[in-house]
DNA sequence: AATGAATGAGTATTCATTCAT
DNA sequence: CATGAATGAATACTCATTCAT
């Protein structure tokens, strides 16, 4: 009667539930897209369904936490003395290689305030940066933030429509194009 | 018994059936996206399910009509005398703000024979006017056929991800960026 | 416009294509199963759907013609001087074999007159055959018409439930079993 | 939004909800055949589709189970001391009438491991028993267990395709036939 | 607070049957 | 009279969400 459950670990793990949800939905949204199964996350992360939602009431929010995580380690970098445009671009980079089914939410049909205060934050990240690249003669005078949000979002949507493994090359070859039309 | 089924236009409707389809996937996918329910596509076209599925055996067999369609436009575009390889990027672009949920094929998980011939034509339209629009000083020397190809996928990829209204001019802004690297 | 269709032969096409759809009901409900797609039989048959609906307006009437043809032979070969219950017996068996996917039809959830008709046919035959076969000692005196009807319909039963290839040898070794309860 | 859901009994439900569903999956089969409806088995066992789903990832899934809790109960019969091998076909039959609808999966198409495990394990039952029952001469020394498992699916076929209320006299005389065959 | 079973709405797909040509 | 496209009801199956334990 009594079926091999997993153990109920109690309330202490539920911090720990929380990061393992969080990776679990980077890997499987990497794999499958962004409308993957939320019960693969689950199963992946080693959680019950209900958990899931009690964390993340639905599919925007967990989108939106790792979202999350990804701003503040890119506020984090920014805040550093030396820290450059090039190089913040570089890390966006390697968020969006790695959590590309995430790309995928800003496309949420109903468009979501959730998102936009997230995606407000990563302009404003970049938006300081500029000025500085600019007077180092890295980017062209007329570029805006727009223009460098814009490109992002080129680069994302490229990414998300290619196979996991060419996912870092491709970005690659993109910010080489992309580069050309920024720099002075 | 008798319910009050549409009335049986016949084997003659079945060209316009065929039309009415491919123009109902555009808006369909367009709106929703390319995982929009296939009822919805039959619904929109005024069409019964099974007509559907008749003229298109699956999900991709429609996607893949579409591209033809568009395809056959450029090729089409390509032989006429004075088109340049810019004329053949608006077009392209044209095409992508029309029917933009065929973006996400590309995508589709199970990398599909159909789908890259399409692409095949495609890339082999561009490569055949950029060596003109190279001597015409348009394009950089350095620029390969491949490069143009990944400048649409950007743009198609950054225009699938933004509400209909603004696709447009998303796109115009991408190129206007893009261009900047393309041009000597 | 014009659709590369079937050229429509006419009238005198019509013998020859129930001929046809006999045949390729045979051949398809004995590979898929009684339940098989019709449209499958109009194909095989090399037949539009509608001729099919024509000659045979339902899935039963298309077996009971084919059981028709069957107790037909039966009856003709009951008519011919030497013939036994044991000859008859051997031609009902290869009928099962060859057409095992229409033993289904017998089950017809719904009762269906026109199968009964013909099953009393086919038991008439095997009455009429029975005493005389009785008087030669080959079957025992208490065997009714009824007894070999039954036995037909465990061969038939059993048949319809083994792959193709193994039919024939499995209706062999079913009578093997069977005869030894009907023989003196 | 709030539908009339049927209310959520929880976890506990789980074991009576499995043997509901195989209960249910009897009764229908038997009545409407091994392709009837699934959700017609689900609705007869007054619960949701997932969770015949849950419990049976497909049909013949749930005929296994079925299978298997008829052959747990041979093989308990037959561990019991006195049992006979007369005993277990007895047996045999009237889970056969009980549960006709099951035999039709043993032609499923697709031959299928699960069956053929549980029908291997019918088959040594059957020879375990047989020796000793022909030493008390019941049975013709020359038949062997292949033989009684012939006479089983001959049985089989036949009550499947009579209507409900005929299955238990039509297999009676069945055996009837066949005992004959078998008996010394 | 965690677990995972239960639920049923939503979709894809097939196929019997009709009917314009 | 033949043809084959059109139609939509019926069914399988998935998955987001709820909730008893």
């Amino acid at each position: 009667m009594t079926s091999p459950r997993r153990e109920n670990r109690g309330p202490s793990a539920a911090a720990g539930n929380r990061r393992a949800l969080l990776a679990a939905a980077v890997e499987v949204f990497g794999e499958q897209g962004f409308d993957a199964p939320l019960s693969a996350v689950a199963k992946r992360a080693g959680v019950g369904q209900g958990s899931l939602y009690r964390h993340f009431p639905d599919r925007v929010a967990l989108a939106v936490a790792v979202f999350e995580d990804n701003v503040v380690e890119l506020e984090e970098l920014a805040a550093l003395p030396g820290t450059t445009l090039d190089a913040l671009l570089d890390a966006v980079t390697d968020q969006l290689v790695a959590s590309v089914g995430f790309v995928d939410v800003v496309t949420a049909s109903v468009p979501d305030g959730r998102v936009e205060a997230v995606a407000e934050r990563v302009g404003a990240v970049l938006a300081g940066a500029l000025p500085q690249a600019q007077r180092a003669g890295r980017f062209r005078d007329d570029v805006t933030a727009a223009d460098v949000v814009l490109a992002i979002g080129m680069v994302a949507g490229l990414v998300s429509k290619v196979p996991i493994g060419d996912r870092l090359r491709t970005a690659a070859a993109a910010w080489a194009l992309l580069r050309r039309g920024l720099r002075p």
